[in-house]
DNA sequence: AAGTGGTCTAGACCACGTC
DNA sequence: ACGTGGTCTAGACCACTTT
């Protein structure tokens, strides 16, 4: 083995970085294939091929069969965001959780939720509750629970247990989508939160959902301060 | 082989997952090792392994040396997002970018900057501008830029394009955070987003850096009604 | 038809952290 | 000390997509 050989697909990672930022690959460009990149770096394909894979899912490469690994010609950088349950979130703090229930009621369907439920007409249970960190409210919380597909919900009282943690732990899911927003406070936004009345707020908008189809959706309103922070 | 071996990593993967979901292995139990998997699923190690590290990137599974493979305890989900350069994502929409200069000047470091900057007293480039979509205002961009780890700066001139699109093209970067959060719009955001005073705008805070340290910081304010939205 | 990445295998050695 | 995951290798076959 020559001087130059790489034998971990770090080291790999690391040299086609550094040719990818000192332009040597220009975006847009075919780079050689994994075979003679694995002979010029002294290593097994496999290694090659673990560093590429590695760099095409941060999206800096684009890979494709038959045509190759080009360099990416928009560098969309991918950055991954940790979804904690709120209780773990507050006392990841150091803070004190608290859980009030606002209201929980059989519902029928608000127009605009119509869309997101994908179902036309659901029995739903309607739940508004808030989060505490220390006596301070956290997060607003307004949810939705597609009956159909969580019967089990029936009867549950989410006095003492939020339903966020009763759904983790009682009804497995498969996926879910998630949109980060914000906007002006309403009345009962603000009068939960205990914030002026049209400041502006996080808000995340979340979906979940099994095989069945959707499970829950749910708006959390986040007192003003509150940040998603994530590395890339 | 028997009829019940898994021979893809999918396979295997699938197979794990309905075990989680199925609570066959519980949230911080220990699961067998990856030679035992691999046997009882008829398949190689490195199989194995493929699946259980992807599956402990999604966050399901805890794995340490030694300490073997837990169910993970919080059912943290990870959520990818992608970053795109603003024009990209204006023109995604089918709209028409345009974008337009407010401000350049040369300035002192605001004191609130200072630690994000994590420099004594630096040259600092500041810089406003607006991106339209379609003509309508989309975002409102207030960066700073460190002319000590950028020289290359200096006399570009702003009118025409956008910093974040020379940045991205020449000045190679190495990683960078993100935050998002959520601020009523100040009078100088308001007027350049065409809002009212005070309502609620999405933030997007990042910073940016390189081997020499922070390269640029900016704020990013949405007009009313974006949404980032991803899936897990 | 042919070339590329995608993946599997069987075996091996190593790094690490817990015991 | 030792068992676990982390990784490499060399070869093989396959899936896909472009030519």
């Amino acid at each position: 083995m020559s001087k130059g050989d790489f034998n971990r697909w770090q080291d790999v990672q690391a040299e086609v970085l550094s040719r990818l930022n000192n332009r040597v690959w220009k975006p847009g460009e075919l780079i050689p294939n994994e075979a003679d990149l694995a002979t010029e770096f002294g290593c097994a394909r496999a290694t090659v091929n673990r560093a590429l894979r590695n760099l095409a899912e941060s999206g800096l490469l684009d890979r494709r069969r038959r045509a190759g690994t080009r360099v990416a010609t928009h560098p969309v950088r991918r950055a991954t965001l940790d979804i904690a349950v709120l209780r773990d979130e507050i006392e990841a703090t150091g803070a004190a959780y608290r859980y009030q229930l606002i209201r929980q009621e059989k519902a029928t369907l608000p127009a605009d939720l119509a869309r997101l439920m994908k179902t036309e007409a659901p029995a739903l249970l309607h739940v508004e509750a808030v989060h505490y960190a220390d006596d301070s409210a956290y997060v607003f919380e307004d949810r939705w629970i597609n009956e159909a597909n969580v019967p089990a919900v029936q009867g549950v009282d989410f006095s003492d247990r939020s339903p966020n943690q009763w759904l983790v732990e009682t009804i497995p899911f498969t996926g879910g989508d998630i949109a980060f927003s914000a906007r002006s406070a309403d009345k009962a936004t603000a009068a939960a939160l205990r914030c002026a009345n049209g400041t502006g707020v996080f808000i995340i908008d979340r979906r979940t959902w099994n095989d069945l189809g959707i499970i829950t959706a749910v708006r959390l309103s986040f007192a003003p301060g509150y940040q998603v922070r994530t590395e890339f």
